[in-house]
DNA sequence: TATGAATGAGCTTTCATTCAT
DNA sequence: CATGAATGAAAGCTCATTCAT
């Protein structure tokens, strides 16, 4: 939560320190990332910066601020393709759209993710809030496909969301990891190649599922 | 690899060392780590650390050889229940084997961990062997078990040790993160419903995979 | 180059900074000088250092920028006697001059001659530009006066501009080191006794070289 | 002056210290060489190093101890070609002659000549005593051939031995630096190009000397 | 509101020297 | 005699944060 003299700021300059940061934070991670760095690449002088953050966490916070609004603004033309969708083509859906948005903000979702998934902080003292949001979001997804009659109401809910969680974070870490390698990621992830491969892993997991849903997912 | 003044100190004063860095790498990872911390923890002087370990990776990569150590010793009385277990089997009693092995060193596995897969130095810059040597064993495992006929031959062996390194990397993690919450981690661990847990997370790997290994893993 | 803040700062401070600096490579050299000396000297805290330098090698090229001020002022006012020197009378004046100057500055030229000369900086990797620099300037002298004629065509311009080299050397170092001993120096270098040695010296060169022009330095 | 312990140790060891200690100074100059790099780099302990010198001007002041023998040897059979040499015939024996020894000897030559005039240390604080060794020698030289009707009285004797000396001191510096860079310099050293460079430079001198003998250099 | 100089604690690393074995 | 572990001071340098302008 910055100040309001940032959110006040031209918008120009804005960009510029949250482009610092977000190279910041994904080549150094949170701990060992350096606010004079920062600064010094934003071009804004040192004082400024106390007075539009608190501190090192303040300015991470408004990362996740910035993913949530291009988030909001990213799938604002982008719906569903169709209303019968089962839950597991829901989620293949709503993965690939999350690949598509990936891959399109690579350097802030690199910097965000290295931090909370590799700084163990996501799992830590902060963000706690920020991962709940998530996992519910999954959570009221699979209710309300049980509710509706689409899953099997016997699935063990807890469960099925730690597994979509897992799923989730291992194909968006292999598409930043080995997608930041390639010269045109955009190009790379569409390719059949990279589909096929995702597909897959896909599948894996939603037969995976299936199966538990009668047999090993049921509650005891 | 740690000089040979480190490997003659005698075994209380080493413990200490490895101790005192086992905890500070488990806190602030691998960057934010302190030596300074490390020294006045162990109750050792700067400079003798300095005659004990080259760099802060230095005493990091000693961290890997005690796990490896301890993993000998771990492991010299264990053996798979069974000479005829499938790959699935055996997967299944290795997973659980490092599941006892995390929890019965869970700070050092915790700070390691944290380190390799959370500072992205286990798929950057350093540790790349290490990774290798691990996801390479998965393999062999796998080439053998579709030698002997055990499994698909259809199989793509290098998506199914990426999953394998998803789903084991992501139940260590949530040993280690859950666990690390427990008063008491080996009972819980232990306990028919953490157990339970895991059995079930491991069958949604399993079925995920037969199921894929005729019809979705199939090269293409 | 020192940072911008350097230049910012009040004369009294800069003045102080830079005293401190010209102390400590008089006293110590390049490689045994000693950061922490110069900014308990300077009464400037370590962070404000680096806030003016990059590190060590800034603030010694900042004392090479300010002796070349420092000869820009006292050059201003004081030129050749006359017209129609020859190449010696002109060299002549150029070495008196200049021990006008290294007495004007002893400590500041003792700081950088012992670095340059001393620690093998100037012959090595650092200041080789420095030095081309100055014996460009010697030989571009030379070359001129062949083309005018006052000087034989025939002179090996390399050794001779080696041997103005070394005597310009010579003479300075003897300046520096005998004349720090002196209660005052301003007063000793004007003394009839020291300038009749420096002639002497001088003379000893003129001849030599005027004798080699014809017979010994001419080209093979 | 090393301790007795050094000097009882066999030749070897004794060897292998002295040559760790040339690369030292060699490299780093006094006042930045490093004790453990020394020992490190002869295999010996560091305990056995303060058994043998008390620091690092002893071992630094054993160097030129290993000059002084090296220089008995090397001029046991070497004499001067002829008994009846003018005393600039016998400079230039004595100049050729050191070159040859300097050439022999190129690292240890390097060590203490950066040290003793690059570092200061020849005109400062220790070695002042080595140092008139050296020019009382030239003084005796001089007064010699002035004596024996060789060289005309009235030359100023002190001046004479600095010019010797700065001249010696420059040619020393010149084979030492330029000669390093080659990649055999004792081909280098006896080829006729450098040979006839160090002539003329010996030239010069000679000449701008005997010249002065009459005017310049006359007592006043 | 913007600035950037100032600061001292902290960083990793190397140092010369001692001393118990 | 030989050893090498132990040590604290000091090295160069970066840090997050404050505050007067």
């Amino acid at each position: 939560m910055p100040k309001q003299t940032f959110l006040n700021l031209p918008e120009e300059k804005r960009l510029a320190v949250v482009n610092a940061a977000v190279d910041e934070f994904a080549d150094y991670g949170f701990e060992a990332a350096s606010i004079n760095r920062i600064v010094a690449a934003s071009g804004i002088s040192k004082g400024s910066f106390y007075q539009y953050f608190t501190d090192k966490l303040d300015v991470f916070n408004h990362l996740l601020d910035v993913i949530a609004q291009e988030k909001t603004e990213f799938f604002k033309d982008r719906h569903p393709p169709g209303a019968n969708l089962d839950t597991f083509q829901y989620f293949r859906w709503m993965i690939k759209a999350g690949m598509e948005f990936n891959t399109a903000n690579p350097r802030l979702m690199q910097a965000v993710s290295r931090v909370l998934l590799g700084e163990g902080l996501y799992y830590g003292r902060n963000f706690e809030d920020q991962r709940l949001k998530s996992t519910n979001a999954m959570r009221m997804m699979l209710q309300q496909a049980i509710k509706s009659g689409e899953v099997d109401p016997s699935v063990d809910v807890d469960l099925a969301v730690m597994i979509m969680e897992t799923w989730s974070n291992a194909i968006s870490s292999y598409i930043l990891n080995e997608g930041m390698k390639q010269k045109d990621i955009m190009k790379w992830v569409r390719s059949a190649r990279t589909q096929e491969k995702i597909d897959k892993l896909l599948y894996v997991m939603e037969y995976g599922l299936r199966k538990t849903e009668s047999e090993f997912i049921s509650q005891t």
